[in-house]
DNA sequence: AAAGGCTTGTGAATGTGAACACAAGCACAT
DNA sequence: ATGTGCTTGTGTTCACATTCACAAGCCTTT
């Protein structure tokens, strides 16, 4: 619980801890040590003793870490320990694919309304959710909706994140592969799989 | 064409550049400079000199780059310059929307095969690649394709990759949520999309 | 041919993160 | 109670990355 500044890029491994706890191999599992979990991550202990230390001390000495304890503070740190709402702009096949990713579960994401400007996509529903002209993309003001996924094509994706902000968003996941200007109060995190692929050939 | 040891940390920012370079507003623009270009990108221009001082001095002083020259050169330190096999094993929602990405036109990547194990997608064409059996996956090794997209559930991943590794894959791409055991010589990239929406919230 | 105005390239300084290595500490067995 | 074995927590060291700031250098103009 002590208060310390918690390096970026301990925060950007949280959610791999998080993951790897919640899918334990062995799920009825009531510890593990840094070591076990080191070597199901493919890292090294130190490091991860390091990250959970940012936030007290949580492990017991010469038994390890107790799981549930674990993935409670971690979701507290990253404050997703309440759901959190989150909206989809782009209903193409892109959007579609991530509107049905099972992954947001473990994180407590809800999908709470996507978006699309092709008539053919607006009032048919995905994965349970009615898709909405992004005309109404402001009425997510008064939902209290502070995240957002653009999929969208880049050339739409600026005007997009623009309306977003407008309306409160304060946190982008940019799946197009454009640079986004946004004001400094907005973290925008730009994913392109292609540039994953980009770095690869480099390494062989 | 200095043979410096180049940062990870740069090779990673290279793709940005050559995706900001391709694309500039004015096409016809023939030389930028690092302020221009940092603007564009959000970054600043410190890095950006920095960056491309790796490869040798590319710019002319009072002038900045020369954008043809600087997209040959990335793509030559990255080792895109010759067009790159890769194949996509997984034919679902989200493979589907991959390979019908148009971002990879830009790093010279050719998705040479498509691979999936339900008999209801083995036989139909996706974007123009016939998908096939992955229990056909090994003939990868007489094509030469060094690069691979998984994106199949995450208790499949494993087995496919290590049907990849035996087949000569160097590189891989995992849109997978789970963490993936390879030799050292293999390198990994896994991208998951609900895990940068997970470090959102820490910053609202 | 010299001056002026930009912009690069890069040492040096600063900042940030990873790895090491071991003392401290807890649980369990005796 | 005491000892043993295991694992944490962290001070320290080392490695890497970013930022600063300015001399060096090229082009254009006069």
């Amino acid at each position: 619980m002590i208060a310390r500044r918690i390096p970026d890029e301990t925060i950007k491994r949280l959610p791999m801890y998080l993951r790897a706890l919640t899918y334990l191999p062995d799920s009825a599992q009531v510890n593990i040590s840094s070591e076990a979990l080191a070597r199901l991550m493919n890292t090294n202990s130190a490091q991860i003793r390091k990250d959970f230390s940012y936030s007290g001390a949580l492990g017991i000495r010469g038994i390890g870490y107790n799981v549930e304890d674990l993935i409670k503070q971690i979701r507290h740190i990253l404050k997703i320990d309440k759901p959190q709402k989150a909206t989809l702009v782009g209903a193409g096949k892109l959007g579609t694919a991530i509107s049905s990713f099972p992954g947001f579960g473990v994180y407590g994401f809800d999908i709470a309304a996507i978006f699309d400007n092709s008539p053919k996509k607006i009032g048919k529903k995905i994965n349970g959710h009615p898709v909405q002209s992004v005309s109404r993309l402001s009425q997510i003001k008064t939902r209290n909706i502070k995240l957002a996924i653009i999929a969208v094509p880049p050339d739409a994706a600026q005007e997009i994140a623009d309306v977003l902000v407008k309306a409160g968003v304060r946190g982008i996941v940019n799946l197009s592969p454009c640079f986004l200007k946004v004001p400094k109060k907005v973290k925008v995190f730009t994913d392109d799989i292609a540039m994953s692929l980009a770095t690869l050939p480099y390494y062989l």
